[in-house]
DNA sequence: GCTTACCCGGTAACCGCTTACTAAGTAAGC
DNA sequence: GCTTACTTAGTAAGCGGTTACCGGGTAAGC
């Protein structure tokens, strides 16, 4: 054994078949488990493989089978100065990502994560990158303009999350409609609260696009009375709800009876901003979120929040996405349920702890 | 144009050939900038690019070229079963893996991530898939048995964090012994405790070992009495910490002065189990942590602890990494600077916020 | 004993890209 | 006008796997 030695060339099937003295097809035979090659056979090869600790290239593996076994997730990072201390939580997209993570390794696949600066430009340009090294694309929210998502699904399958699903693209998404509904009715019918405000996050997100609408529709049939202003427009950050309230405050203006924000960590800086400012929750003022974020409920009091299944809203990305890969259509639109949280932060007394569900399971496989 | 149309092909640098009339070397060259394409040539390709929407196939380019541009991270999931619901924070191994995600993308390489269970077993086999998609590995602490790691190395550039350095492999680690002495001066010369107690990680860890050795050299130094026992024996959880205090207690042991815990989540563990026995940190017993991890600060109180630069672990990682595979050889072992935060469960005041640094700042690249 | 069937294993084509080498065309030099 | 030098673009050889196809050997059938 051994001329060339110093030159670290990873051993390729080549190598192994030569020291085992097969034929490379054997070898990736014996590898894949395809054919039925003789216990002799086999044996040697596995030993070489051993010996040479041959690992087989994806690259060459992917080009052979036009299947890398790799998606691409694209996110935003949160802002690069982590702006405040206050919020260095396993977040909304991490708990996704890791949906995706765990179902991606039930199927054998890998995932590529890459993220993006919040103010970076040339993303298309990344997210092509992406493409190229992975079988598909699950895409976060407002990664991509409408357009540039269905030119980008016309080469790649894409799934989005939170978005709206395109001709080419499918979309995976929670049921924003019934959720906020079910909120402001707590909120109007059962607490008796008339004047409320939404905290928006994005303009530009679907998800609050939805959210906005139906809490002007159902909190007008419930005869509540809208506080709506300029001033109301969030970004789906803490540091946005805390700054929104703040300027209200200074501004001299009346807050309503509650405050519905557009997801957690909105509700979470608008709650910061009272506690500064003295204003007691719930019994001044009520405050609501949206998503159900693991700190949710350790907030003082705890936050009343519509919970999404996030990591299973990761995992359905993947497993919609893997069908895609595999050539089957399906839907365009999925949309995953969603259940109202009652902790305190709306005005509901402390609940005697018999405890929510155990941790989230994960959606069966169809 | 269009034969086979519905089958869904992406296209490939032929057909972009084709339809700019140009041969593939030329498509090839304008993408890359490589030669000096004619600029006519230059826009006919473009302009064909763009009309197929082509992205190249990253498995032929990383074939050819013989780099992938892509490491991979394995790391083990936090329990299967999120324990108790505390600790859904951004912890050390995230903070870590976002400095390796962002020092890759300034050097055009993506990572893939991979978590193994925590009790997942075949994880040699997954890093071995791993590897083979990727141009190398960063792994993170107790991954593999070293002979494993040794071998792996072998075939794929390796580098290791919080481990030791292989005669194959390269560590990053931080800077255990100064870190542990100046906590350990600071609570005997400093605060004048006498009796002090290491809360241990897992046994295997090395910077759980450095930690300890140095703990017990440096508190016999310095004259103070450990309370050493079997007892003491944690496992880098909350949990862990939390287990180990609620024992002692119900065996009627008596707590030393000052609890030394390998990690800050173990202290997170420690103080919630103080707490609920109504002892009080730091007046009766003192607590320390290890790491400062983003949610240390916001513990009440606030945790003194030692600094690592988390984030910069993981992009010296990286860079570490990424001059290996181009061929440099460079230091086994890395260890970067830590630095004692004084905050208040050692016993010292509240301290005036002169807020400490800003967000860290990334290494220079050597 | 010779044909037929079957089982294994080897040869070679192909996956989509990069790039060394080469050819063709053009400009410059005498 | 013909040679020389330079620029641009095409041809083809890999990169390291997978697998269709084929051929040799052995067992079974007559």
């Amino acid at each position: 054994m051994g001329e060339a030695k110093r030159t670290r060339v990873t051993p390729t099937i080549y190598d192994v078949a030569g020291r085992a003295g097969v034929s490379i097809a054997s070898v990736s035979r014996v590898l894949n488990g395809q054919g039925s090659p003789r216990a002799e056979t086999r044996m040697r090869v596995l030993r070489a493989v051993r010996e040479l600790s041959f690992v087989p290239d994806g690259a060459a593996r992917a080009l052979s089978n036009q299947l890398k076994e790799v998606v691409g997730v694209v996110f935003r990072r949160g802002s690069e100065v982590p702006f405040e201390d206050e919020e260095e939580s396993l977040l909304f997209i991490d708990v996704i990502n890791r949906g995706i993570e765990v179902a991606a390794q039930r199927r054998g696949f890998d995932v590529l994560m890459s993220s993006v600066g919040i103010r970076e430009d040339g993303v298309s340009t990344r997210v092509a990158a992406i493409a190229g090294k992975a079988d598909g694309l699950i895409l976060h929210d407002r990664m991509l303009s409408a357009a540039g998502i269905a030119r980008l699904a016309e080469s790649v399958p894409v799934v989005t999350l939170a978005g709206r699903p395109s001709r080419v693209s499918i979309n995976v998404r929670c049921d924003n409609e019934s959720g906020m509904r079910a909120l402001i009715r707590h909120l109007v019918t059962d607490h008796g609260y008339r004047s409320l405000a939404f905290l928006s996050g994005h303009p530009d997100s679907p998800d609050n696009q939805a959210r906005a609408r139906v809490f002007e529709a159902q909190a007008i049939a419930c005869g509540a009375e809208i506080h709506a202003a300029a001033a109301w427009h969030g970004d789906y950050s803490a540091s946005g709800g805390a700054r929104v309230i703040a300027s209200l405050l200074d501004e001299g203006r009346i807050l309503p009876r509650a405050i519905v924000c557009a997801n957690d960590q909105t509700a979470l800086g608008v709650m910061h901003a009272l506690a500064r400012r003295g204003i007691a929750v719930p019994n001044e003022v009520a405050v609501t979120g949206f998503d159900d974020v693991p700190v949710a409920r350790h907030l003082h009091p705890p936050l009343t929040t519509v919970r999404q299944p996030i990591q299973e809203l990761g995992a359905t990305a993947f497993e919609v996405l893997h069908s895609r890969i595999n050539g089957s259509a399906g839907r365009r639109d999925v949309v995953l349920p969603v259940r109202l949280m009652i902790r305190e932060s709306c005005g509901c007394a402390h609940q005697p702890s018999p405890l929510p569900a155990p941790a989230a399971t994960v959606a069966d496989e169809a």
